[in-house]
DNA sequence: ATTAAAAAGTTGTATATACAACTTCCAAAG
DNA sequence: CTTTGGAAGTTGTATATACAACTTTTTAAT
């Protein structure tokens, strides 16, 4: 049958480990892995330390700029925002700007340290190569 | 006050922007975002896209394998095979063994010339460079 | 063959994420 | 000053993901 054929050759030459998008998905599940069990007892997520990390270092930020620079939907912005609001780590108070709190930034304090050692225990296993090449990947990803 | 010297101290040494999780994250969510444009005439996913791209090859495997191989939680796995299952394009009758069915197969056939769009634009956007960087990342985080 | 332990699979719950549609806000034109 | 159009922000909805706890299945020991 015609069809069988067609399907034959196509999947032959197929090879979808080859599939970028399905190495970044399996590459930011195992690293986001790492990361968690250092923030696990901070009760905080490495998508919401991003987000205090961010603000920790300016203080002038609306959300649209927030949403570039974390490269995050809006929307999907918006609700981590929202959950850091409830959290009494950022806040809303100089709308539009959005501010980490006292409480926020002594969170990130109490975090550095976790954090280092989830960096180190990620750069251990990525050696100097791969750290390197994360670098060239988000020169790639990040260029206008 | 004693704190806040620390607190000065902690912050003028950290630098946040360093931080992998955070580049993962991102690198993550723009590939996701081109993929995502490409599949979306076929109501797919790129993670259901994965998981039918390895039964695609492969019709011997389990839960537990499958999960190994796409990296993901057993839970998360046992859900999206659900909505795969949902949706016929795959079929959990030769439990514990999920197969892909007719229709699974014929829409991964559709898939791939789009699928090879993505795979072209993504090729364009990191460069011979980026792309032998994401293979380097994938040898360190899959190495046992 | 029976049962106890381990492995595999499932379900409850919470956050993450994006798109679409909606509301609110602001700035420019008149 | 008013209006209006676009930008920013919010909400509805669906999938993705993980952890914890639970159920089912398989395996091993007797």
């Amino acid at each position: 049958m015609y069809l069988s054929v067609v399907n034959t050759i196509d999947l032959n030459t197929f090879h979808p480990q080859q599939c970028i998008s399905g190495k970044v998905m399996r590459l930011n599940r195992k690293i986001a892995n790492i990361f968690r069990q250092y923030l696990r007892p901070f009760g905080i997520t490495d998508s919401q330390m991003s987000l205090l990390f961010i603000l920790t270092k300016r203080d002038d930020l609306n959300q649209k700029q927030l949403s570039e620079m974390a490269a995050l939907e809006k929307s999907s912005l918006n609700r981590n925002l929202n959950r850091l609001v409830d959290a009494r780590l950022i806040t809303k108070e100089h709308f539009p700007t959005i501010r980490i709190t006292k409480k926020g930034l002594q969170l990130v304090q109490q975090i550095i340290p976790e954090w280092n050692k989830a960096m180190d225990e990620t750069r251990e296993l990525l050696d100097k190569e791969g750290m390197a090449a994360l670098d060239v990947l988000m020169t790639k990803v990040s260029q206008k």
